[in-house]
DNA sequence: GCTGTGACTTACG
DNA sequence: CCGTAAGCCACAG
């Protein structure tokens, strides 16, 4: 009985899992293109539990600042700016260099 | 059903 | 841009 098994939760990893290669976003892009923008935090805690989810970059899912937040979270310490500098992104004092260029914004860019 | 918490965001100074 | 304060919603206990 799928019930209400549609957690919010499969639509954030349906998104994160949609980011290019070599792309970032923020938790209330998501959030907002889900139509929840001001549970910007739930995204975040989605990424928690994507943990279990291996189709789920977590690491291209940033804060609006460009800032790793979640690389705490990540295995080891700074394993979250090895996998960004690995598709091409600049990752200084755990910032993203250029966010805005690398910003993928699945309101426009998934429509 | 209330309380606490959180990988956020916005507003104000 | 930076620091502080408040808002916000969903989930766990």
């Amino acid at each position: 009985m799928q019930s209400k098994n549609h957690n919010f939760f499969e639509k954030v990893y349906a998104v994160v899992r949609k980011i290019p290669y070599g792309r970032v976003t923020s938790y209330g892009a998501i959030a907002k293109y889900l139509g929840m923008a001001r549970s910007a935090r739930m995204v975040g805690w989605a990424m928690n539990n994507a943990h279990a989810m291996e189709d789920v970059p977590a690491h291209r899912v940033v804060n609006r600042k460009g800032l790793l937040t979640g690389k705490h979270h990540f295995e080891g310490t700074n394993l979250m700016q090895q996998l960004l500098e690995n598709e091409g992104i600049k990752v200084v004092d755990d910032q993203i260099v250029d966010f805005e260029n690398f910003f993928w914004d699945p309101m426009k860019e998934l429509v």
